[in-house]
DNA sequence: TTGAAATATCACATATAGATGTTATCTTTT
DNA sequence: AAAAGATAACATCTATATGTGATATTTCAA
């Protein structure tokens, strides 16, 4: 295991379980007490975790909860789990549409190989992702670019999405409440809106931490979609929720479907 | 010096000289011919030289020429250079159009300081470059990815562009001969050619081994730009030509502009 | 507040992987 | 066949990663 591999595990581990002592790094990796301190040095560096006396902890102000950077590692595991199985949706000689979300993103990685495929995005990691694929036909949506969401947002994103259709779409939200899906910026809001308008089929994938919390804006009910994504994780109250009102529940497992509700 | 550092080196004389000994690199960088010969193959294995007995020769088929990745590296020095003079064109608070090439990218690393900034481009690399620069407003346009000018075109990114307006744009083209323009490509054409309709000042940046040959496509006569930006070693033949026809060419020195035709 | 225990840091030693050079041997060119 | 060049195998060198033990700092309880 190489060094940028143990510090992305460590990362892991501190999005599981959101802190962790020196000690049990170091055992868990079989380094020794100073390689954890050094990880550890260079990760608060890179801002990504804070040390605390005999371990570290994870940032975790709100302004950094909603920085991409922390909001693509989080809750990996599920979202790839979720990714993975997204993908079995889509057919070759499809068209897709993926938006700014990165759990929507973890999509990508499992479409390289369904092809030929055309996939629309304003998602800059998809667009790093995906170009250079062969037999992948890469439509990028213009617009001018958020770092806070590494993304392309605005009136040319809306335009050249009204300009296209596709068959399946891929997209995320902040937070789900009831039945309905809320998001915390109105400029991203208006591009999932154009985006599920201008697909066939539409998907919600969340994962289960972002049920039972609210954010700003509402987004859309979530009639809207085919189907909502989730990890097994998501507690039965919330399951019955969404069966008891009519919206299509997929609770992904690690290995299959948990439920069909 | 690292031995990625020298591999690119060797590209670059090799893009210079087209050809280059074993000896004679191994001279020049200071490493014995075992090591210049690891780099080779390691090139080699990479598509971007072949190697021939004694030395190696750069790749050249037609199609490889139009490669960005090829092109990307090909007078790298000249292109800085007209990029550096390029950005000094540029006012903070103003909005810039840099087209798909290596050329016009060259800009980019030079817009970072000049800010507040807005930079409108379908140049993939130019988009990861400023990506994430704070104080610059970053507005991709969308459309179909292309792998071998790594851009984006087509009708979406015809019509944000349509939409736009800007101050300054930099283009370049693949070839110029007599007054005029020529690309390779129809698709690229059309969307610099509505780029040039998007703005107010146009320049037209092209190495001096552009001219006097020619490309599949009229792009554009060379009036239509307030200035054609290109090498000090341009010949002076070329020079006088567009002279004579009226049209405005900077000749950049290493320091300076040599003379304003 | 103070001192013992836990933890962190520092400085240096060691280990390791990658890069390079050398020489001998094989291959190509003429 | 001789000369030039390429390759293979091994030795050496170097930067990076890691570990160790000494020293400093923090924590917490008395």
């Amino acid at each position: 295991m190489k060094p940028d591999d143990r510090r992305q595990a460590i990362m892991d581990v501190l999005m599981e379980a959101g802190t962790a002592s020196v000690e049990e790094l170091s055992f868990r990796f079989g380094v020794s007490k100073m390689t954890v301190h050094r990880d550890l040095d260079d990760l608060e560096q890179a801002g990504l975790l804070r040390k605390v006396h005999g371990g570290a902890s994870i940032q975790s102000s709100p302004q950094f909860e909603s920085d991409f950077r922390y909001r693509e590692k989080i809750a990996t595991s599920e979202k790839r789990r979720l990714g993975e199985y997204a993908a079995t949706l889509v057919e070759p000689g499809q068209s897709v549409i993926i938006d700014d979300s990165s759990t929507a993103g973890a999509i990508a990685g499992f479409l390289k190989d369904i092809r030929p495929l055309t996939v629309i995005t304003n998602n800059l990691g998809v667009i790093t992702d995906l170009s250079g694929v062969p037999g992948m036909n890469l439509i990028a949506l213009g617009g001018h670019y958020s770092k806070r969401f590494n993304g392309f947002f605005g009136v040319v994103t809306e335009e050249a999405l009204r300009s296209l259709r596709a068959d399946v779409a891929f997209l995320s939200s902040s937070a789900v409440e009831g039945t309905a899906a809320f998001h915390q910026d109105q400029e991203v809001v208006q591009i999932k809106r154009q985006m599920v308008k201008s697909a066939n089929r539409k998907y919600l994938l969340v994962d289960h931490g972002k049920f039972g919390r609210s954010a700003l804006h509402f987004l859309m009910g979530l009639e809207a979609f085919d189907a909502v994504l989730t990890g097994s994780e998501v507690s039965d109250g919330h399951a019955r929720e969404l069966g008891d009102a009519g919206v299509g529940l997929l609770r992904i497992d690690n290995q299959k479907i948990m439920e069909k509700a």
